[in-house]
DNA sequence: CAATGTGAACGAATTCACAGCG
DNA sequence: CGCTGTGAATTCGTTCACATTG
């Protein structure tokens, strides 16, 4: 282990290696190798090495690790021990089903509330939660520590409710809205942009379809 | 230009840049250069002049890009032009939210239906769509030739959508469900885990937070 | 002696810097 | 003259291979 920069491919498979680990728990498995963990996440178990190496020993030579006390690690590594806390900024469908979204609770996320800027949304429920007005969400955010903002607001109000968000304090936003946006140096932000994924796909098909294209001969122009 | 192995950083990039040509098309701009193309997705012109380069030149010397003729190519590139087709397996709150998603029709995407195991969600409507049931599938992506399987059930009923998918001939799945799935390896797969997302927010949160302690001259044990 | 932990070798992706061209 | 296109240099991440150790 050294104090090096950590690359965020690593940080992506440890929050991987760690959701595999708690299955095996549950399944009441006490052991695991760095092979078997390269198995289940389709990675080479060299990989799985380094990944944990970035932070500590973790193993026992000649045995592998115990999965309930990686696992422990992990969860804390990734700071998921401290009960993050999160709001869901724009009540349309996709709002409610990721404020309803069992995943993010099961890892130790808490979903504290939910906000809108129509006023015809305002005041419905969605599980135990009722919808705030955009007003309210600065002092909410003060008052709760909230750390995470999830914007799932239509793009072009992307920009404006992320800037709400950080004046109002909040450590890091989950843009769900299909444009980039902007936040000071010290905010960490991540784009979940649901149709890039759907075109890198469509890429990729796009290529086996030229393959078959000359398979058969014919030409594309 | 020449025919190498695209990474596929590349590919998401250029998915990126077609969604901010399209922005600037739809305000009428026709001209745009490398370096204003970096500034709007926040990377490097050296990166976006490279980036177009594994596909051809789209650029004149001195001048920069034609916005809509290089967002043509782009979505070309992309195989966005085809019209890819696509259904939605589980229509749970997640299900449904993608199925309504603006994002996908506005950027090619032709959701044609929403199926689901559980017989009191069949019938269901979800918008202009009747959700269907699953012994329906098979025979309604041969005959719609339907190219995309995105997976909204449940992590335990991941895997066995899957391969009811490949077997009806699906060409890519974009998986929602919070577990890893084994693909054919003609078949694209992509996994979209909203909680690895947090998570990793959650890690860089905590290097900050660990900085804040060494600052105020605390120790962490 | 089996599986970890790790320096060294390798390969991939990004950045640099400038030649080439409209 | 300005901006593209691109080899060369560099940085970053992964894989290899083996010494280490419980």
């Amino acid at each position: 282990m050294k104090a090096e920069r950590i690359p965020e491919a690593t940080v992506t498979r440890l929050s991987v290696y760690s959701r595999h680990l708690q299955q095996l728990e549950d399944n009441g498995i006490a052991r695991v190798s760095s092979q078997e963990i390269a198995e289940m996440v389709d990675g080479s178990s060299a990989q799985v090495r380094k990944d944990l190496a970035y932070f500590g020993e973790f193993g026992t030579r000649g045995v592998g690790y115990d999965v309930r006390l990686l696992n422990r690690n992990l969860m804390k590594i990734l700071g998921l021990e401290k009960g993050r806390t999160a709001i869901i900024v724009g009540a349309g469908r996709l709002g409610k089903a990721l404020t309803l979204y069992n995943g993010f609770e099961q890892r130790g996320f808490n979903i504290m509330g939910i906000f809108d800027k129509d006023m015809s949304k305002v005041g419905g429920q969605v599980g135990k939660l009722t919808v705030s007005p955009m007003y309210k969400l600065d002092e909410f955010v003060k008052s709760n520590n909230v750390q995470i903002g999830v914007i799932t607001v239509p793009g072009f109000a992307a920009q404006e409710t992320v800037d709400m968000l950080t004046r109002a304090g909040i450590k890091a936003v989950l843009n769900f809205a299909p444009v980039s946006v902007m936040v000071p140096p010290d905010i960490r932000c991540r784009n979940v942009d649901l149709a890039v994924n759907m075109e890198v796909l469509s890429f990729y098909m796009g290529l086996e379809e030229s393959k078959e294209t000359k398979k058969s001969g014919a030409k594309k122009n």
